[in-house]
DNA sequence: GTGGTCTAGACCACC
DNA sequence: GTGGTCTAGACCACG
């Protein structure tokens, strides 16, 4: 499971990691039953402050993706993989959107936007099999 | 023009009057030589305070789109529409990657994510012609 | 007499002028006794508002240095000369004293500040007899 | 280091945090990597309100002065000290330059003037060994 | 009427 | 505790 963290979206940190615990439990990584990495662990990994985790964690918990295992750390729930799959899509969904419903609000055209899409679509997994723009 | 803000964002406000009045003068709307809305007028129309709108209009102005004719108002400059080009470009290209890397850090399919552009594009403008060609 | 204003400087404009007909008077430019250029005039000349040049005709009033001739402009009072000369001193003063003041809690050191002084002042009068900075 | 600003001063108290800032990082009283002093704490100690304050600090970050670091403070940049030292030049020079042109504007002569300056030079700096070798 | 500056104080995100 | 954003409303300079 890798975690990032960008400091310098407007996206708060703690949110990002909820993002990305939600992604590693539906995308199988954590499984139900299997303990997260700890506060601590993850500040340190992530350079970030212990209570920013601490607070995520909190968020995760309050959408039940994880439970707390008192004095052995937090487990994803036996729920988790399902709501974090459903989950995922909508804030994949909803960040895709957004950027879309800009970028026409823009007055770009649409060609010009479908360009950019593509642009960087292929740029975020060029290690895909090849260029992935239509001829 | 038509401007909007989406208090929810974690976008803030002023920034995106930034976005929509350099969005503006990229499209022509605004021309060179002429006065953009008044802060108060602009404060008005999308509900917020006038503090928030002028914080908006000095950025615009460090940015070099418009410049303030004393006593009169903010003039779109005559560089405006060069740099509001580029910038619009450079914002929406910046939404659109952070978007999609996100998608992809999510471990979503790039079939599944394509898919989910692709629905989010022709739902932003169902005016078009479908779902644009694609191999 | 020469007017000119610069619209960048922090100072108002209208206090330039005021600056300036001070200068103009104690230079003997101006003599008592004679009209100076009308609002619309100097308005039209140094590419400002009329009312600003009218405020400054009020605050040159209310300092004693002209006085209205009813429906013929103002001239210049027969104090004018000496209340100009002795504001002129004090206002250019008072701006240098300013200017060295910022330059000493700079920290530069005072050979560093010297030598910028006789730089700007060399720049500032070149049509003297040649280079002012000592050996 | 010492803050002060003038409330009466024609130079917006915001801008002259602004300065007075680029002063002490170019002189080494700020280093880089060292917190400069916060919002709330310098607007306690200048009598100013926060939000002056604030704007001073946002201003400082766009000019890559200082960099905020998320809920700790803001911190001096490594480039900081090379681009204050010249942003200070400019600044002071800037200030002379304006100072010296009022004063040939205002038709004193250029001896004059020299008097003029050399009188507050060593006002400024009294402390020194007196009115500076000249020939 | 315009924009610019400042004060005042709220709330938020983060540490 | 930190800075960031926003609202609110005052006052000023300028046209």
């Amino acid at each position: 499971m890798l975690f990032s963290v960008q400091a310098d979206s407007p996206i708060p940190i703690y949110e990002q990691i909820v993002s990305q615990v939600i992604f590693g439990v539906a995308a199988g990584a954590l499984e139900p039953g299997s303990l997260i990495p700890s506060v601590r662990e993850l500040a340190q990994r992530l350079l970030v402050h212990p209570n920013t985790v601490a607070r995520a964690f909190q968020e995760l918990e309050r959408r039940g993706v994880v439970a707390p295992l008192r004095g052995r750390g937090m487990e994803v729930t036996p729920d988790g993989p399902t709501n974090c799959r459903a989950q995922r899509q909508d804030i994949v969904r909803a960040r895709i959107r957004a950027a879309l419903r800009e970028a026409v609000s823009s007055a770009l055209s649409p060609d010009d936007i479908r360009k950019l899409v593509d642009d960087e679509l292929s740029r975020c997994n060029g290690q895909r099999r090849g260029k992935e723009k239509r001829s």
